[in-house]
DNA sequence: CGGACGATTCGGCGGTCGCCTAACTGACGC
DNA sequence: GCGTCAGTTAGGCGACCGCCGAATCGTCCG
């Protein structure tokens, strides 16, 4: 048992409890959570909620930001939020029955348009990248790339694309429910800011499914969803 | 504790023991390596790492090859390999300190050039990587792709890039020792065969190190390492 | 001030898990 | 056939871990 061993085994226990898996899967629509938040959700007492977080914030894998009574934590950052991504994609499909009629719209939002921690997933993204790749804007001959004429769309769209040192401009996320891969990476969060704050999709409450007004009509993109 | 996040805990669950973090580390080489010796490694007894081998392998992390008395396993492909190179290079850095001569020369030679999983790292992968770049065959101006150049560099130099469906070409992956980026991916793993193949690095027994003999050179490219 | 509320600490219970030794199975080779 | 060697099964021990209820702390607000 190597050192080097024990150092990835303590990170990966950090997502080795159901519970804790449970957090860092609701913390992937990259918003803030507070402590009951999340009890609920989970279905655990607030004391045991509490110690899984001190152990995940401890662990690097989330931050908080304490305001009043209020315990707010997220996950740390995009490569965290990757990390998760890679190893819930890797879990085997499941098949999940839907058996109520509130359930099955459910479903169908989420499978529909959501977010995935800071970008678009679901049917909406997938058409997004397909509608993307067909006009031209990204090349997936070599792995993915942002084209020119990717770069001058968006500069006409008016999107901002926050350049962060260690984070690809683009990167494909295999969409879970599409089975197909949307875009994720620094463009992919743009687009997905910027649709949020034109009001073309809008947060469902209480998960991370969206409303979508328009969507990739509104992108200047023909392809229909 | 939802459906889903048992799922993540369960895959989590495989890594999240110090025994099994280390073979799966091991088994970062890209070989096959047998039951007995896996247990040495680990410093457990046979029964152990049977047992520990048997929940690798019943989670799809490890495959397993059964000859006359052996059992040989390995890293069930490249998914699972990058999944385990992604949660090791998000650990704390490491500040290990070598006691013994022999600790000394094996940490540096480690460092030098090794093998990760498929592909060439540590000083030597990282020069290559910046080698390439620096002549124009590949490019990261938005993440990083096979440039027209290098591709005629591969085909010239002789060297078959093995297309997989689901495997990018190019892919970067950061350097634990170097902590920049080195090539991986199909293109990464062709170009570490075909080193192997021609001699000019060739395998250190008993752990991932490399002994070179030329590399960059051979490769065609000025750049020292 | 005093009640309400979010969050934490403490103590303890119960289940799981990793490890070992001892004994067994099955393949190899003289 | 008979040691030898790789791997497995069985049984049992001890540690760790996730969970809870009860009590406590600290903030907010009437």
């Amino acid at each position: 048992m190597s050192a080097e061993g024990e150092e990835l085994a303590g990170w990966a226990r950090m997502l080795a409890d159901g519970t804790r898996a449970t957090v860092c899967l609701a913390l992937l629509d990259g918003r803030a959570w507070t402590a009951t938040e999340l009890a609920k959700l989970a279905k655990v007492s607030r004391p045991t909620i509490s110690e899984h977080l001190n152990l995940l914030v401890g662990g690097g894998l989330l931050t908080e930001v304490r305001q009043g009574r209020h315990r707010y934590v997220k996950l740390a950052g995009p490569d965290t939020a990757e990390l998760i991504e890679g190893l819930a994609a890797l879990a085997p499909r499941r098949t999940e029955v839907a058996n109520s009629l509130s359930a099955v719209s459910k479903r169908d939002a989420f499978a529909r348009a959501r977010t995935c921690y800071d970008h678009l997933a679901g049917k909406l993204g997938v058409a997004l990248a397909d509608a993307m790749t067909e006009r031209g804007l990204i090349d997936w001959s070599d792995g993915i790339a942002l084209t020119p004429e990717g770069q001058a769309w968006l500069e006409n769209l008016g999107v901002k694309v926050e350049v962060r040192r260690g984070r690809p401009a683009v990167r494909s996320c295999l969409d879970v429910t599409e089975r197909r891969p949307h875009l994720a990476g620094a463009v992919g969060a743009a687009l997905c800011s910027h649709a949020l704050q034109q009001g073309w999709v809008s947060h469902i409450p209480g998960g991370r499914a969206l409303k979508v007004n328009g969507a990739v009509q509104a992108f200047g993109l023909s392809s229909g969803v």
